[in-house]
DNA sequence: TTCAAAACATGACAAACGTCATGTTTTTGT
DNA sequence: ACAAAAACATGACGTTTGTCATGTTTTGAA
């Protein structure tokens, strides 16, 4: 479990194409000059296993982007229930609508699953490049409305299908989004327990276990937590179709 | 049932604070001179009960703004079943996100809820609005946002709520987003069926009429489509909650 | 390496929900 | 006002899923 956040790496000044944004497309857009400018105002932050980026209910104050590792967007009940909105990966971006930024709070919390490595922006810098840049603004515009497509995309399947379905549409999307190619099929890069997977299609981990047990009895799937294997991504797809 | 969508209002040159913008509380804040402009722009159509105002599917072409009255976003699955994501009134926009516009085509369909009258304007005086206004462009940022994270509450309670809390919380949104007080409670004025209940909330027709039975027994509600009416909005949101 | 904690697994049972069949009431168009 | 269509309603039954209890395996930190 890695120590605090606070460790701000960004005290040198910037090179003309300094690596650290070649990770985030979404800001590739910006003139020379404008990058520039933002990598002075990006800070870097670390946090690991068991950390809280932020809770639900705390103030926003950053802009924020996935540099390395996942991070889980996570609503929870006051019974102790909890629903994963989305799985961020590096060049993801969160907390870059202006909605949140208003004095209202964080409507979840930000998890890192494992080690992670976070860049970030002060709300004030990060509102002065998007009036600075309307083609920074309509990047944001685009991002968001990607996320919200997703979103609508998992209510419907949330809404009507079985859960072996739903089971069966995350390891495909999480096949696409995290996965390597090995040998005997794609590899997931996280860790992914059955309880995180009950959280990311709405049941619980008993229902998962089961169905990941059947799954796995007809080889569509292999492994646990630490090493998730899909075998064969073909009938996975046609179970989430089904 | 009104008849087609090519009905353009808008040959009259713009007053200084013409009504039509008044209903868009996103665009107030132009400037003057903007809102002329794009006064210029938008084009009015209106569509009633049974029309479509875009398909899943269909390549996107405008921005839209609701008028007047109700629209649905639907996605449907191959055989026949069906989802409501959200229920926009007056004021909401809508293909504001220019992801959709990158050739891209409608993730969903548009259907108008009775008769509605719907502002549009072509993508590229869209786009040309946000580059010239910030302000623009960070009240999208801002709808978008607000859009999104009214999306991930839908997918929580799905996620996590019995149908009946789903519906207690449906009720309980339409109450205050189209409600108007009466003396025996709240009354909505869009027309609802059990069937489009069902489709708001991820579940059968038959499973809503038999919770509406139940809700009606213990006065909670009264009426059908044409006249439902919110008696005990409390006890609703205590069951929402619970 | 060892031991405790976390993750995985399985069974029994109950509750929630979907499906199908059938019938009644309400709405709508002419 | 009337006929057809749509919406509402109810029962029977089976499936899916949640819950609880218990036990095994795996993981990770000292």
């Amino acid at each position: 479990m890695s120590k605090q956040p606070n460790k701000l790496l960004n005290n040198r000044s910037s090179a003309p194409s300094d690596n650290l944004l070649d990770h985030i497309p979404l800001l590739n857009i910006l003139s020379r000059q404008d990058r520039r400018r933002i990598l002075l105002e990006l800070s870097e932050a670390r946090y690991g296993k068991g950390d809280f980026i932020f809770r639900e209910g705390d103030p926003t104050e950053y802009f924020h982007i996935v540099k390395e590792g996942a991070v889980k967007c996570v609503k929870s009940t006051p019974d102790g229930k909890e629903c994963t909105l989305k799985m961020l990966m590096p060049g993801d971006l969160f907390c870059c609508d202006a909605a949140a930024f208003n004095g209202a709070c964080h409507p979840g919390s930000a998890q890192p699953m494992g080690d992670v490595s976070i860049l970030r922006m002060r709300k004030n810098a990060y509102f002065a490049m998007l009036r600075r840049s309307p083609d920074a603004a309509l990047e944001i515009i685009k991002y968001l409305g990607n996320r919200l497509h997703e979103a609508q995309e998992k209510t419907k399947i949330l809404a009507l299908d079985r859960t072996d379905q739903r089971l069966a549409a995350l390891l495909i999307d999480l096949a696409s989004r995290n996965g390597v190619k090995e040998p005997q099929g794609i590899r997931l890069t996280v860790r992914l327990t059955r309880q995180d997977m009950a959280n990311m299609v709405g049941t619980t981990t008993e229902t998962v276990i089961r169905i990941m047990g059947r799954f796995k009895r007809d080889r569509l799937v292999s492994g646990t937590a630490n090493r998730l294997v899909i075998l064969n991504l073909d009938r996975l797809k046609a179970i989430a179709s089904a």
